[in-house]
RNA sequence: GGGAUCUUAGCUCAGCUGGGAGAGCAUCUGCCUUACAAGCAGGGGGUCACAGGUUCGAGCCCUGUAGGUCCCACCA
């Protein structure tokens, strides 16, 4: 047929063309089919200033697989795509990009730098997408969709109006995390603490005597980290039990470089332990003092301008950066000798995860979704297991966040997202929420002008609505009814947080229903020597390099074996060239197979024409196939696939061809023949089904040119277990075979006898007994028996000048004079197994003789060990019969 | 401070409810045998971190110890 075919598997075009193939005829594609049952996985949506990474291969690869497999299993199968406009994050590279033109947002103005947003959407959105297509990712891309199209932003919009309505979004004046260099506000999810060294200020304020004047002797001595502050500070705070400070109750201190008095409150925040027990309390720039200021109804001091100079609230030190004025404070206290002393002193510091700027707490009036109430459900729907994480560990992390849940800043001072459909009226302030906007007067004042609040909302306050609002919610669709909830979610753990928890309350919420039935999170992939991938270090592998050199195939298969849901993995070359080299046995494995089915039709044989090794693999195919499917329904998909890799590998190519080779070269038995291709032919085709999941390009190619029924290996039918392909008996009976076969590789003989001479060769195993007689220059084999039923006979035996051949049924076995050893060996091999057989007596003994075993263990259990006792025991007086004639040899 | 997780062959990691220690790579030996040298046939290499406990039986369950990684919280 195609004799032409190369040596070597080169995916290179080969892939493009069938994803082309695939494309055109809408694979991938699903629509509402009644008449099926829908399994549907929504993508990630990855930002589209993103680079298709390691990461992003790996999330595709777990949910191409599965979808592929759901789709072969007779599923309706949507994997619905789409992209996210990843609000700070393109917003921070359009800013970079601008300033090398020296543009500055403000130059360009909202709607100008929004024109520029999308024009880098046009550009770069569709980049990831066509490299998610490189991988071979099957989705329905005449779904596409975007965080910020039309359907999205009708999503958010009515889900703002909806929740704000109810309550649970409120506007509130609060303390909130201020990145100084992006320019607004963050979500507590998105700061990251980071160890930096620093110092630790002991400074002192004198106490306030009778008279009202600052005490030159009396002084209240704390330590502070972040020293500017105290600009800010509007109290000094000590434990009511604490007896060094109980006299002072009361009383004031005053503010030096401010000039202010302000209170000595007693609040038991305060640790006595710690330090003086003494602590400035700053309401404006400090989460904990800011709750303490609330108790205390103390004046919030706002210090900072949004770029973290210090305002005109510092007096003298306006305008001037906030380490700067840290620099000045400190020196100017020295002088003034209220700075005791300076330690070393290593703190967390909150940064931002996206810039790493060190960031400010500041009270500003955000945005906020009320928590409480909403997490109820999502925390209830993993407990009941009614959503199911995998693994299961995840759900501790889950409730460690759920537990500790504190309302959502969702409001962003940025221009690229969804704007908060607010509007303040121009007169009197007061604002209305509203999904079409302003008409008509003002409600409180009558004017009739209003200004749309200018920020927009977190970028994952609209991924949160993602499995809804991509299948047409808040309309009420079809495709919502039919697909929703959808099955599985594959993500990464470090999202759990900001994505996964967000989905499920939103789900709650707004569907009443679970997003998703399922969550599968993978780990990270880092370099070989287990560091993330990170720009910075340049240590990034670029997974369309790989595919470029090793095929998309090779890829996938590395990145979903040998790592566990949930464990980091490392990325290996030398696992990518092993998965290269499997494409590659594949490849010769149907080369070999269409090489002997030229100018031949094969004709499905009758049952008795079967070989008992064509049966035997047939029937391992049979048991393969039921355990990939188990494995991967419970979507253990590494295992499953190294399974696959195993039978096609280890059973069929280097047992099963080579045991039929002498068919195919050394018999014109043409019903043979035909067995024999037809079960080649059958069983590399339900094998590359089985792998097709993981490599979806190999196996299309191989299956097309293999056979002419089917036009794509992607839509055809997922093998099933059939009883008919069951073969018990000659699964057992070429088991022994290939354990006599690897008995006679390794038979034990003195390579100095002469062919003369005569010596006995003998071989025990679990599974076949093997004599033989090297006599005259000849191997004979006496019997190959299994237990006492199964006989197998030798049907002939040769000898070469530097091999002895063995042809068991029909197989011919070469066994090189070199891989003979010698007698002393086999001696002490058997010796060994002696050993062995003792051990496994004793144990099987034990289990036996166990009251306990017999009552609880299941009937077929026990004779299972009753079977290994007696064969044990069988082995066991060959051995020591053998070991007896040998000695006397 | 709280929690999770890991410690298995030289390296990187699998090992599903406790019942005969595995893979890839590396290494050694012999082979260009007519599908495949990106291959074939074999070999070596592991008191499954340590110490106890439960059990007839522990890599797996319990307790503790040591070391690593990660997450959360954060004391000014």
């Amino acid at each position: 047929m195609n004799k032409e075919l190369a040596k070597t598997y080169d995916p290179k075009g080969i892939e493009d063309k069938l994803y082309q193939k695939w494309l055109e005829k809408k694979y991938f594609h699903a629509e509402v089919d009644r008449s099926k049952k829908p399994f549907t996985i929504v993508m990630p949506p990855p930002n589209i200033t993103g680079q298709l990474h390691m990461g992003h291969a790996l999330d595709n690869t777990m949910q191409d697989i599965l979808i592929r497999f759901k789709r072969m299993q007779g599923y309706n199968a949507l994997w619905q795509p789409g992209t996210d406009h990843a609000s700070i994050a393109t917003e921070v590279k359009i800013i970079e990009a601008m300033r090398k033109e020296g543009l500055s947002k403000e130059d360009l103005g909202r709607d100008g730098f929004l024109e520029r947003a999308w024009e880098w959407k046009k550009e770069y959105g569709g980049r990831i997408i066509s490299q998610l297509k490189k991988l071979g990712s099957s989705c329905d891309w005449d779904r596409e969709r975007f965080t910020m199209d039309e359907g999205c932003n009708k999503a958010v919009t009515e889900v703002f109006c909806k929740m704000h309505e109810k309550g649970w979004i409120y506007k509130g004046s609060r303390i909130i995390n201020w990145c100084p260099v992006c320019n607004t506000s963050i979500s507590d999810a998105e700061v990251e603490y980071q160890e930096q060294a620093g110092h630790f200020w002991h400074i002192k304020y004198p106490v306030m005597d009778d008279n009202g004047e600052p005490s030159k002797t009396e002084f209240l001595t704390f330590a502070t980290t972040r020293p500017e502050t105290m600009l800010g500070d509007t109290a000094v705070a000590v434990h009511p039990d604490d007896e060094r400070y109980k006299h002072l109750h009361g009383k004031k201190v005053m503010l030096p470089l401010i000039n202010r008095e302000i209170p000595i409150v007693v609040d038991s925040y305060v640790d006595m332990e710690f330090g003086t027990g003494v602590v400035k309390i700053t309401p404006a720039h400090d989460p904990n003092d800011f709750e303490v200021g609330k108790r205390h109804n103390l004046p919030e001091i706002n210090i900072m301008n949004d770029d973290a100079t210090i305002n005109a609230n510092g007096g003298k030190f306006e305008g001037l950066d906030r380490y700067e004025a840290r620099k000045q404070i400190v020196a100017e206290l020295d002088e003034m000798g209220l700075l005791v002393k300076v330690e070393d002193y290593t703190h967390n510091v909150g940064t931002h995860d996206r810039c790493k700027t060190t960031i400010e707490p500041m009270i500003k009036k955000q945005w906020f979704v009320k928590m409480d109430e909403l997490i109820k459900p999502a925390v209830e729907a993993v407990k009941t297991g009614d959503i199911q994480l995998i693994p299961e560990r995840m759900e501790k992390t889950y409730y460690n966040w759920t537990d500790n849940i504190r309302d959502w800043c969702i409001s962003r001072q940025l221009w690229w997202g969804h704007r908060i459909p607010a509007y303040y009226c121009d007169k009197c302030g007061e604002y209305i929420v509203s999904a079409e906007g302003v008409t008509g007067p003002c409600p409180h004042c009558g004017c009739e002008n209003f200004t749309q609040d200018p920020d927009t909302l977190d970028t994952w306050f609209s991924s949160a609505l993602w499995p809804f609002s991509t299948l047409g919610w808040p309309e009420k669709t079809e495709d919502l009814d039919y697909f929703y909830p959808t099955d599985v979610l594959v993500t990464g753990y470090d999202i759990i947080f900001f994505w996964v928890i967000r989905m499920i309350f939103s789900g709650f919420e707004q569907m009443k229903e679970k997003p998703f039935k399922t969550v599968l999170f993978h780990g990270l992939v880092r370099d070989s020597q287990g560091r993330k991938m990170s720009k910075s270090l340049g240590n990034g592998i670029d997974p369309l390099e790989i595919i470029d050199q090793y095929g998309a195939d090779a890829l996938r298969l590395t990145l979903i074996t040998g790592n566990a849901p949930g464990n980091d993995m490392r990325f290996y070359y030398e696992r990518v060239e092993n998965s290269r080299n499997f494409a590659n046995k594949v490849w010769n494995a149907s080369r070999f197979i269409m090489m002997n089915m030229a100018g031949k039709t094969v004709t499905t044989p009758a049952m008795e024409e079967l070989a008992p090794v064509d049966k035997w693999i047939l029937s391992k195919l049979n048991s393969l196939t039921k355990e990939v499917t188990d494995n991967m329904e419970n979507f253990e998909l590494g295992i499953a696939v190294q399974k696959v890799y195993d039978f096609i590998w280890d059973e069929f190519c280097d047992w099963y061809i080579e045991m039929v080779k002498p068919r195919l070269y050394a018999t014109d038995d043409a019903a043979s023949q035909n067995a024999a291709l037809y079960t080649l032919k059958t069983v590399l085709l339900d094998a590359l089904k089985l792998l097709h999941p993981y490599m979806p390009f190999i196996t299309e190619e191989i299956f097309c040119t293999l056979q002419s029924e089917e036009e794509s290996i992607m839509i055809s039918k997922w093998p099933e277990f059939a009883e008919e392909r069951n073969f018990p008996k000659e699964e057992q009976d070429i088991e022994i075979i290939k354990e006599a076969v690897r008995g006679i590789r390794n038979v034990r003989t003195e390579m100095n006898v002469p062919p003369s001479k005569k010596a006995l060769v003998y071989v025990v195993s679990d599974k076949a007994e093997l004599r033989s007689t090297f006599e005259e220059g000849k191997l004979f084999f006496a019997s190959l028996a299994y237990a006492s039923e199964v006989q197998v006979q030798c049907d002939k035996t040769g000898i070469a000048d530097d091999a002895v051949s063995v042809v068991i049924a029909n197989a011919t076995i070469y066994i090189p004079f070199a891989e003979l050893v010698d007698i002393k060996q086999e001696i002490e091999r058997l010796q060994k197994e002696e050993k062995r057989l003792e051990g496994e007596l004793k144990r099987v003994a034990g289990m036996l003789g166990n009251e306990k075993f017999i009552s609880k263990a299941p009937a077929a259990k026990i004779q299972e060990e009753k079977d290994k006792q007696a064969k044990y025991m069988q082995m066991m007086e060959q051995v020591k019969e053998r070991l007896a004639q040998l000695s006397n040899m």
